[in-house]
DNA sequence: AGAACATTTGCACAATTGCTCAAATGAGAA
DNA sequence: TTCTCATTTGAGCAATTGTGCAAATGTTCT
């Protein structure tokens, strides 16, 4: 690590209440793998569409263009991460978005990134 | 990559639907950057650490435990995706959370995980 | 039972990432 | 100018990640 530079006795003070202030480790953890989810292109690209409606493995396979088992393999990211959820109907397993929260997540980046 | 399942001449609607309605690839490579900076575990404490006050690398050092170099390098993450902005007074560079949607999306995703 | 198709899973590998270390840069004080 | 301290930057390396392939699993139909 390294050596702690000398504006620390000025700063002890702010820098105690930050800590203080901070959410545990865990939470923080937790939180990261949250944003981590929708920060990979293929993953957004799921949830986008999912923000439509309701599709399946292979319906996600055509609209991104990329392997069933691609998909598959960033699904069960998804799902671990409560993100997406899922239903068997036959020999389709269809997917959406898991809350509310979610879809309010992904309309308040997209009206950051100005579309 | 892969071949097409036989449920695509089915939900070839539904599939041409959702395609037309997702934005395009630049926007959504820019949207994923945009989420990625919040995935990472240092990177979302440097930003939790930042809603309660404008601190210096070094204070982000202190809070964070890791060494200067590895917060200015996530730093600069941060400002390049235009995340955080900074200014400089005296030795000290001084960031803060770039804007409210920021703020906001960090709030959403605390309430999203219960805390 | 078997065949057909959608999906999942384990493995392997290339590509990316986050960190440390050391050197460079910026800025104020002497 | 030189000294000191805060910050940034580049190189190198270990660890993680995303994908395709091939095999396994789940489900329906005959």
């Amino acid at each position: 690590m390294a050596e702690v530079c000398k504006v620390h006795e000025e700063h002890e003070e702010k820098i105690a209440k930050v800590k203080e202030k901070l959410p545990n480790d865990e939470l923080i953890v937790e939180m990261a793998n949250f944003f981590d989810a929708f920060g990979d292109v293929t993953r957004l690209k799921i949830l986008l569409a999912l923000m439509e409606e309701e599709l399946c493995t292979c319906d996600l396979s055509n609209i991104t263009g990329l392997s069933v088992s691609a998909i598959s393999h960033q699904l069960r990211v998804l799902k671990d991460r409560r993100i997406v959820n899922y239903r068997r109907e036959g020999k389709n397993v269809f997917y959406r978005l898991d809350d509310e929260h979610i879809r309010e997540i992904l309309k308040i980046a997209l009206k950051h990134l100005g579309e």
